[in-house]
RNA sequence: GCGCCUGUGGUGAAGGGGUUAUCACCUGAGGUUUCCAACCUCAUGUCCUGGGUUCAAAUCCCAGCGGGCGCACCA
């Protein structure tokens, strides 16, 4: 079958087969909003599934859960609000659109800093033009806004929210309540799996852009001064990296981890850590490896919080898609969110390796000589004389805080040598971030899972999930359903779905070889025949789904095998 | 948001003013068949939505919604 229209046919079969549809199709549908159908929710949920397990194991990371509601200060906090409201601009002459912040970015220092009406002006007075038609005629600036704004009270009063554009706030929201459950010890990480919103001004392709997507976000806090150093030598496969092309380095490397992090390539080693951990994800669920690659941001494409920021890419019918996105957003958000909200817990302790004993000479209040003099003005005193200098020269006169002036003698104060311990700091922990498009992904593994085959000359399509992902486990088909052989199936069907995490079908209908193709389209591994001779021994033969082989089997070692998932190893014992 | 193209059963298509809208596959029911989309019988849609033109609209016109591509946008 030829390669042209391979997304058509693809798009169709998931259409068909209750895999990936558009939403709300009855009422003319509205871009940008998918559903998954039965097959479609059941791959996300094992991508997810695993995609939890993969970072859970490492032992020091949990999972959280948070709204996706968020009130207007914390999005202020963490930069959206500014970032997610840029004027926009038309040309009126030949209709292009243009964000008047680039527009005016090389006569103004600071654009991002206007208002609606100084913009509006900039763009009247300055010979600024339009890059496609070279005319000055620009229409009023407008705020796009990418959040979903919202409401929260059902009256009047209501205060001002936006759906989510990430889950990371959720993450740092919740700082204090990680840092006490991990007994107050870096390194840590939590993690959450849920909706994104963001207003896209066009989505298109496909699943690419959505206005309402599935986001998994790892915040993984760590101390900057004593960052975790990882294993990077259990992965030595080639990978292929593009720096950042203002860097000195090459354009393009075929490097392992371990010695992009050694050559300084990745500069930080949790995110050279997390890169590689990406990459075992994305291959233990089935992407194509020659299809993934790393690319580094340019300065100017960073996000605004972000150091260093890598783009995880998969190439696909669409081209080459970020689908993960790894960066150091150092401590940007929990200061932000310290100094917007005010609050003290958003910081660790640090404790020295050996408590530091500082001394130091200062200026101390005699608080008897003061007391009776100055009376109840006493504690105002004593707040204004230890802020002098040990070479201020008596008397003096100061000023109070509350406007008096008073004199200070040289009797009221002495000078004192003093010794304190200090055993730790206080600092604001730095956070690595792998965020990943959970539908990106998705359709990406359903992309390289699509095989058009040719099957005894005819065309023949093949999902090729593997275990981890496909949807269904195995499909158990009668032959014929009669002669106690529908009994048998139905009877496999009922102990196997009772098997944590396994889910098969049982499919009846038409002839077997139509029903062997049902089941390889939507990707599952294993089909389970119920024939004459299984109700005679209770045994079976279980068909692979890649290269269509059969072993027989009895109804136990199905099952035990279906479990382990060891089905695989049942066909090398066999072939042996 | 702009420009060009486009919208017919579950999927893919034909029909471009005039009887009851056509075809293939798919899906369901029944039959047949001892293992890879076999065969036979039957069933399932009405032309994206709303206006307009006309005796008559799936067909022509307008608007909206959806899709594709290009431009712009894409923390």
């Amino acid at each position: 079958m030829s390669e042209e229209h391979r997304l058509d046919r693809l798009t169709s079969l998931l259409k068909r087969r209750g895999v990936i549809l558009p939403s709300f199709e009855i009422y003319g549908g509205v871009s940008g909003l998918i559903d998954y159908g039965p097959i479609g929710a059941r791959i996300k949920r094992k991508v997810t599934d695993y995609w939890i397990n993969h970072w859970i194991k490492q032992g020091d990371i949990v999972e959280i859960d948070s709204p996706t509601i968020t009130p207007e200060r914390v999005l202020i906090a963490s930069g959206h609000v500014g970032e997610f409201n840029d004027l926009m601009t038309e040309c009126k002459s030949c209709s292009s659109i243009y964000r008047a912040d680039h527009l005016i970015g090389e006569i103004h220092d600071n654009p991002e800093s206007l208002g609606e009406i100084e913009m509006n002006k900039i763009l009247q007075d300055k010979s600024i033009i339009c890059l496609n038609c070279g005319k000055n005629d620009w229409s009023p600036t407008k705020p796009m806004n990418l959040m979903f704004k919202t409401g929260i009270g059902a009256m009047k009063e209501q205060r001002l929210a936006y759906m989510r554009p990430e889950t990371a706030q959720g993450m740092f929201m919740l700082f204090p309540s990680l840092y006490r459950h991990f007994r107050q010890k870096l390194p840590f990480g939590a993690i959450q799996i849920g909706k994104g919103y963001r207003n896209e001004i066009s989505p298109r392709q496909g699943m690419i852009r959505l206005r309402e997507f599935n986001m998994a976000e790892l915040e993984y806090f760590i101390d900057p001064n004593n960052p975790p150093l990882e294993d990077l030598s259990t992965n030595l496969s080639l990978i292929n990296m593009i720096p950042d092309p203002e860097s000195k380095f090459d354009l393009n490397y075929n490097i392992t981890f371990s010695n992009a992090f050694n050559i300084g390539l990745i500069k930080h080693p949790t995110v050279a850590f997390f890169l590689m951990k990406t990459w075992n994800f994305l291959v233990e669920i089935g992407i194509d490896k020659s299809k993934i690659r790393f690319r580094e941001h340019v300065s100017t494409e960073m996000a605004h919080y972000a150091e260093e920021c890598w783009d995880c890419e998969i190439n696909g019918e669409y081209g080459w898609i970020e689908c993960v996105g790894i960066a150091n957003r150092t401590s940007h958000d929990l200061k932000s969110h310290e100094n917007i909200s005010g609050s003290k817990s958003l910081t660790a302790w640090r404790a020295f390796t050996e408590p530091r004993i500082e001394r130091k000479t200062i200026l101390s209040p005699k608080t008897s000589i003061i007391g009776p003099i100055f009376k109840e003005q006493s504690g105002l005193v004593i707040e204004a004389i230890k802020k002098l200098q040990i070479d201020d020269k008596f008397p003096k006169n100061i000023k109070l805080s509350n406007g008096n002036n008073v004199d200070i003698t040289s009797e009221m104060t002495e000078i004192k040598d003093i010794e304190t311990t200090v055993s730790g700091e206080w600092f604001t922990p730095h956070v690595i971030e792998p965020a990943f498009g959970i539908d990106r992904i998705v359709w990406h593994l359903i992309d390289h899972s699509y095989k058009e085959v040719k099957k005894e000359g005819v065309e023949y399509t093949i999902m090729k999930f593997n275990d981890n992902v496909c949807p269904i486990d195995a499909i158990i088909l009668p032959l014929y359903e009669k002669d106690g052989m529908d009994k048998i199936a139905f009877e496999i069907t009922r102990k196997a779905n009772s098997l944590l995490g396994i889910r098969v079908e049982m499919d009846t209908s038409k002839s077997i070889g139509r029903r062997y193709a049902r089941a390889d389209e939507i990707g599952v591994p294993w089909t389970v025949t119920v024939d004459h001779t299984s109700v005679d021994d209770n045994t079976v033969t279980i068909r692979r789904r890649d290269d269509q082989k059969q072993i027989r089997t009895t109804i136990k070692q199905l099952l035990d095998n279906l479990m382990n998932k060891t089905i695989e190893n049942m066909f090398h014992e066999y072939q042996s």
